[in-house]
DNA sequence: GCCGGCTGTAACCGCTTTGTTACCCGCAAC
DNA sequence: GTTGCGGGTAACAAAGCGGTTACAGCCGGC
């Protein structure tokens, strides 16, 4: 279970950071907006903890571009007495709020409970030039070419790959991201993924166009 | 929509029915909490207000006791500070909760959002396309077909592919909204459920035309 | 008691997905 | 050349999952 918590306070995000990785979650972290957006769309969280008061992107803003694209929980971090930034935040769509100061213990039964609400559910439409793909359908589209049936594991692969497009993706990072934890040694997995995904999407899978090997991964090209 | 408050301060009491009553919803009113279970028994509320300090049965209890037999949304009262409180009652199934005070806009808002999660906001269609059903009479009608009689959990099912008509709801989110409490593990009842109602609701049940297939889960197709 | 409907459980089938093993080829180092 | 390595490919085995049938427990009505 993957969290994403945005605060631009070091020691309240360490303390936040410290308290679920404890409990079993993996954290990622962000220390402003932009960064918290960034890896949003990298790491595919399944909840965000936004707190309000952030430099560059403000928590609302932040809410409202994960809500464009997604419904993870979203918990947000208020200051006690604004009441106006808690009902706007609710209106925005954020799941759940936590005002400051707040105990760990309490945070980590909130947390607990907005993701047992939400069943832990992800419904999001991606898209990076010509590649789309569609969690809920489970289908990947290639330009106007129809959209192509994909197996969980070949859209978790294709989702990682979009969310890094352009880039090349190390092949062990991929395996973390897409087995879970895996240890390092089972490239083959990889292997057989990659070469089951290009059948599906490729023009020619003989002569990959879109999905590119990589200097120690792989990577996507959307041009 | 029918709201159940129970709380044994009548000035607070009278706040929220007055804030709710204004926002159109029909409110039930209780002052303990043997009345409140008496209530909830009665009027089958869709969500429920339970103040935790009540005499005869405390929230807790009422609490407990509505779980034992039902899934509405539960949402608690509780003092600010009494973090334990807080962490039970969450514990014991409630799916809110609120420091009193509270501002009666706060309340609304979270109402409003638990209704709306628990896909029974105001709005819910009874009716989306060709189907359309009646929680009284507990039947399901399909186009311009007879309506046909439906079991409890069956309509429950029907019910939430019909808030979510078009798009696919996850098996973990069935499971969860149908039954209850139980955990993932229990598909085969899901299963078992789906192909029951397809007896019941597709022309020809080896085919299905309403209640399809989708990754992950379950979806009504309306058209 | 008996009966019938509702719900939960187990078992089976067939298909898809996923994991494993093996082999091929190109390339670079030796 | 030969060797080793890494990636691509094929074939097969194992696991998972949805659909289905069958059956047992439970409960309410008679």
């Amino acid at each position: 279970m993957k969290l994403l918590v945005a605060d631009d306070d070091a020691d309240l995000r360490d303390l936040i950071s410290f308290t679920l990785t404890q409990a079993g979650y993996l954290v990622i972290k962000a220390a402003d907006g932009p960064a918290a957006l960034k890896r949003f769309e990298e790491e595919a969280p399944d909840l965000v903890v936004l707190d309000i008061n952030m430099p560059g992107l403000s928590g609302f803003q932040v809410c409202e571009a994960i809500r464009r694209r997604s419904r993870v929980p979203v918990m947000m971090l208020t200051v006690r007495g604004e009441e106006e930034d808690l009902v706007r935040a609710l209106g925005l769509g954020a799941d759940d709020y936590l005002n400051k100061p707040f105990s760990p213990r309490t945070l980590l039964a909130r947390i607990k409970a907005l993701l047992r609400r939400a069943g832990i559910e992800n419904n999001t439409p991606l898209s990076v030039g010509r590649v789309s793909i569609d969690l809920e359908e489970y289908t990947a589209r290639i330009g106007t070419a129809a959209p192509v049936r994909l197996t969980k594991l070949e859209l978790r692969l294709l989702q990682m790959l979009l969310a890094n497009a352009g880039h090349a993706v190390n092949s062990d990072r991929l395996l973390q991201q897409v087995w879970g934890h895996r240890s390092g040694g089972d490239r083959q997995l990889l292997k057989q993924l990659v070469h089951r995904l290009r059948q599906k999407i490729e023009a020619d899978p003989a002569a990959p166009t879109l999905l590119l090997t990589a200097a120690a991964g792989y990577k996507l090209v959307v041009e």
